[in-house]
DNA sequence: CAGTTCATATAGCGTTGCTATAGGTGCTAG
DNA sequence: CTAGCACCTATAGCAACGCTATATGAACTG
């Protein structure tokens, strides 16, 4: 993690923290140990953060940067579904690496206060599941699609740092990954990515022939007569 | 939360810690509070609990008795996966109404070192899953589905209470659970019923999706506006 | 009644996050 | 060139924290 173009003092802080937080192995981590590290004195760690849990947010503030770049660095692979899961992995694969940031992150749980953080997090996924809606290959609202994925990831995440490494088996996470993705996707959309047919007229004929099959009262029967006849339209071009 | 059969200074201990762990929205409990509000000065804690820890511990061990209770107290409904759903309802139950005492058991998660309780929850509910799997209705090892769906419920229950009561959706605790659930079970067909998400609305939101992306113009503004109208209609109910 | 053990108290140690106060240091204005 | 002014940093120390060395009272047991 990088510090640069800061105040010499500041930046030397930052690092402090985040080289300590990193080789602390759990145990916390006291303002006296950052600023003998960073060579500077008590009152400079308060003049440039305001307290210690401002520090703490400006180093989770450059590491959700780094969160970010990961989960952005690959290219979009044009399979909305298939990025998610890659997200999903680098979410797991973030907090392994760096278990004590992780949980500085996403671990410090207080009731009533979200980490902004968390929110950070959810709109990067939400955007990612915008695009697999768009595809049609979702069966939920976006949003609440991320809420539920990322909370899952999260939930394997520190179930997995909290295990001693040796033990640790990616599978659970593997596992409520595609648990995850799979719930919130449509597989008639799936079928339909395969075959090539664009997402529109290939929802359309799902779509017409579910109303077909159920006589869906949501709508009179002149209505669906028009309904059908568009959906028809659509489908027939 | 009751502590009885315990000399009396332990007892009141535990009733101080566990009352002032509940109402400290938040903020840490010291050992000065507690000793005060038990009337009972500093080294008895420590003669009775080793260090603060030891005393939360045991805390932790009442509400887990508690939580158990929960989790038994309703009759064996005679479908596994049904009581699956159960045993997850009452966890985040037991996390919203028991915020502190919750990520005392459940989020005071660091690295390589695993809570017992989390162990204990998961053979609970692995022993409820066996249930499931001898009645041919899981399709992955109960250890596995057991890890993962307690993974999965600890991260929403968690997201939950971070987020302001008044907010909170427990939608979104729902969606995974049946996620989760319809994931680890044999029957997909069935639990895709039981969710109620016809495939009319699974379509209706695809095409939803791709008509707003596409700007398809097989049907005239005004004609599309009336559309994507029936579609709401459609997927919302 | 002596001895042992359990339970509690007085007083205080070392560390924590944080701050009241004040002293440099480098820039710009006159 | 220097006066003034922001900005940055340091000395010293406070209150609160978890915890303990030591000692006293109470209650069984021989």
């Amino acid at each position: 993690m990088s510090f640069e173009g800061q105040p010499p003092a500041k930046m030397r802080l930052l690092q402090a923290a985040a080289e300590l937080l990193a080789n602390s192995a759990g145990a916390p981590v006291s303002t006296r140990q950052i600023t003998q590290l960073a060579g500077v004195s008590a009152p400079t760690l308060y003049h440039h953060f305001g307290d210690k849990e401002g520090l703490y947010d400006a180093v989770v503030s450059a590491g959700f940067e780094e969160y970010v770049a990961g989960e952005r660095d690959f290219a979009p692979s044009g399979q909305p579904l298939e990025d998610i899961r890659r997200m999903w992995d680098n979410h797991v694969h973030f907090g392994l690496n760096q278990p004590e940031l992780y949980l500085v992150m996403f671990g410090n749980i207080r009731p009533e206060s979200r980490p902004a953080i968390v929110a950070d997090a959810e709109a990067l996924m939400e955007e990612m599941l915008n695009k697999a809606a768009a595809a049609g290959q979702l069966s939920v609202q976006p949003r609440e699609a991320a809420r539920s994925i990322l909370a899952a990831n999260v939930g394997v995440t520190l179930m997995l740092i909290a295990e001693p490494a040796a033990e640790r088996n990616l599978d659970l996470s593997t596992m409520t990954r595609d648990a995850m993705i799979f719930a919130v996707s449509s597989d008639q959309a799936e079928q339909a990515e395969a075959s090539g047919k664009s997402s529109v007229v290939v929802a359309a004929i799902a779509l017409n022939a579910a109303l077909q099959a159920s006589h869906s009262d949501q709508l009179s029967s002149s209505e669906l007569k028009l309904f059908l006849e568009w959906l028809h339209r659509i489908s027939t071009t």
